[in-house]
DNA sequence: CGATTATGATTAA
DNA sequence: TAATCCTAATCGC
């Protein structure tokens, strides 16, 4: 179930596996099999992930483009793979693993201009090197919506889903009913960094854990699900032990600790 | 075995 | 804001 470090770190698998040599396609659904077979037996010569979003460059300028949405998942197995399960809409068979597509909300063959548009329509992913906080900062700082549903924009900012969204606003103190543009410029720079190390924790563990590593080697090294995060999904503050407050922004509840975000 | 829920996003109302 | 699409795991009966 993916926020933005997932794709970052699909990509950097899927790089390692299929990049370079010719990958052999199947589908097991009608609605992609044209896709599948206008590319099937060619090469990928790179693949990007921007915030949520997937994309492989193949050969001859075609970019498959590929969304997870909530319930999307890449599935890597040794090649050669079983037979294809049912509900599989894409796989893609490299020469010794093979990343199985299910579920996905898009997935679709474009050109470059329109990965470019898709792009064009993303705020800053802070896990590219390219990423310019500005962007944010300009939206932000103007925004009179909560920082809470700015977090969730992807036209804000690329690759934070509702998971990060509460951890992040705890972790910078802040809290996700404040308005956009009374976040100060220093609690700004302090949330941007924060995301960026979050998100890159993410990707080297291919798993969300926000909780601070000293605390986790105290408590619990191995990181149980329910000790790797501070606020969400939560009853009480996981510091102080007060109950939290449970609210619904853009249209996902929220979790916040009223004692330490103000 | 049906209802519920989940780390997403678009479209219609 | 609500309905809708995509799928799988879990929970209550």
């Amino acid at each position: 179930m993916p926020e933005g470090h997932t794709i970052h770190r699909i990509a950097r698998d899927q790089t390692a596996d299929l990049v370079g040599g010719p990958v052999h396609t199947a589908t097991v659904q009608d609605r992609f099999a044209d896709g599948a077979a206008r590319v099937d037996g060619r090469t990928i010569e790179r693949i990007e992930a921007y915030g949520k979003h997937l994309f492989q460059w193949w050969e001859d300028a075609e970019v498959l483009h590929v969304h997870l949405g909530l319930f999307g998942k890449w599935t890597r197995r040794t090649s050669p793979p079983p037979p294809p399960a049912g509900e599989m809409r894409l796989r893609l068979e490299g020469p010794a693993h093979t990343w199985d597509l299910a579920g996905a909300i898009t997935c679709r063959l474009v050109g470059p201009a329109e990965r470019d548009e898709v792009v064009a329509g993303l705020g800053p992913d802070p896990l590219r090197r390219d990423a310019k906080p500005e962007r944010m900062w300009a939206r932000l700082s103007r925004s009179r919506q909560p920082v809470g549903s700015l977090l969730m924009d992807q036209t804000v900012i690329a690759g934070i889903g509702n998971v990060y969204r509460s951890e992040l606003l705890f972790l910078v103190g802040v809290h996700p009913t404040r308005a956009g543009r009374d976040v100060t410029r220093d609690e700004f720079d302090r949330l941007w960094a924060e995301t960026r190390h979050q998100l890159q924790l993410g990707v080297r563990r291919n798993r969300i854990v926000t909780r601070r590593p000293e605390e986790l080697t105290r408590s619990a090294p191995k990181a149980r699900p329910e000790d790797a995060l501070y606020v969400y999904h939560r009853e009480h503050c996981r510091w102080c032990g007060s109950p939290l407050d449970v609210l619904p922004l853009a249209g996902r509840r929220t979790w916040a600790c009223p004692v330490h975000q103000t």
